[in-house]
DNA sequence: ATCAGATGAATAACGATGTTATAGTCAGTC
DNA sequence: GACTGACTATAACATCGTTATTCATCTGAT
């Protein structure tokens, strides 16, 4: 039973990995069960089995998604010892995971399926997801970097700049080529932590 | 001739209406073609015949998503003298206009399918809605309440914020009753205009 | 070692969807 | 009054998600 268990285990994230790719290379109109089935060399009842029906396989994409995006915040945080940096850092992290990876991030934070809502497991790890950030911010208060305190305040203004320009960009609102575009979400990190940055030190004027 | 085109030309924007209120009310995953055939009373080649295909339905919907938050923006600013109120009634009307039709606000700025890429037509109605905003900031800018020069760049600093808070709201990451997501969204663009503001009069600290 | 029982996967079938092909209907024209 | 043309309704096709059935494989006891 264990040796089933190990392998149903391995097939359920290889489903989910095939499906994740599927996904990024023709989108999710293409992620059909018979496609990815014939791609992991298997039938369209492993689906069935291992994650209930389809929507089963998208709740443990959406986990996975917000895992992976946990796990690259939290190794771009690491070893980063200036905590203004560190947070600086997170933001790129947040943008370059979510354009390697768009159609998994529209799972993740649009609403492809009108009933699916997240059940409490998956809405946790989105929420462990977050973490990282408010973790920075509380770095950068305590040693001043920061002030305000309120430390989920904060993260959440941060969250909601990072994500409002990545998703903007991702809709093809944010004009200009790569580096332009790159440029101007540097420049709303900066634009979003004004109102937090101590006002002994003003903030130097964002470039461009 | 001319009927015949008023005709056709009622029924195309009876069925983008149709289409809208199936997907504010039972979703995407509704929203099909025999579906929005039987509730027009019509059949499902009307559709092919006025739009194409039913991409070319969902284009017709993502355009009159956006044409009608640039005109929910326009009304808002209107009549409202006081540039700095009218750019925070501008904020207030775009969470409005996104929250009362969460599904067709996710059809605008999500990418349902991956092949949907709007047509220019499409794209400059999108940039269209987005003028309002700038004027409001060209306001503000010409009267002093703002600073920095840059229009185009602090209403899309402006936007993202917007954009980010109500898509975070959206995906369930804003937590708290409907007020305190209110105040949260408020407290956003206290924040998101704080880079702006003249350094003469300090911002009051926002509440809560 | 063998066999009953069970668990999971493969095959086939069903309803529904987007789409296309075919036939029908009605306006305007000579 | 037949005709052309545009538009619509009906029907058929391929494919999708899903389910029912059958088949294979593994487990545990004798």
């Amino acid at each position: 039973m264990a040796a089933v268990k190990a392998h149903t285990a391995d097939l359920a994230t290889r489903l989910v990995d095939e499906a994740g790719r599927v996904l990024s290379e023709e989108g999710a109109v293409s992620l059909t069960l018979r496609r990815l089935a014939g791609r992991t060399g298997t039938s369209t009842m492993a689906v069935y089995t291992l994650f209930g029906d389809k929507q089963g396989l998208l709740a443990a994409m959406y986990r996975e998604g917000y895992a992976r995006l946990g796990a690259a915040l939290d190794a771009a945080a690491l070893g980063v010892d200036d905590p203004l940096t560190a947070l600086a850092t997170l933001g790129m992290a947040y943008r370059e995971t979510a354009l390697a990876n768009p159609h998994l991030y529209d799972l993740m934070f649009g609403r492809p399926v009108p009933s699916f809502e997240p059940d409490p497991e998956a809405k946790a790890v989105a929420d462990a997801s977050y973490r990282p950030l408010v973790a920075a911010v509380q770095r950068c208060l305590a040693t001043g970097a920061l002030v305000g305190g309120d430390a989920e305040r904060t993260a959440l203004h941060l969250w909601a700049v990072s994500h409002g320009m990545v998703s903007l960009e991702l809709a093809g609102h944010i004009q200009g080529d790569a580096a332009q575009r790159a440029a101007l979400y540097t420049d709303a990190l900066i634009y979003a932590s004004v109102p937090f940055l101590p006002p002994e030190q003003p903030p130097s004027p964002p470039r461009r």
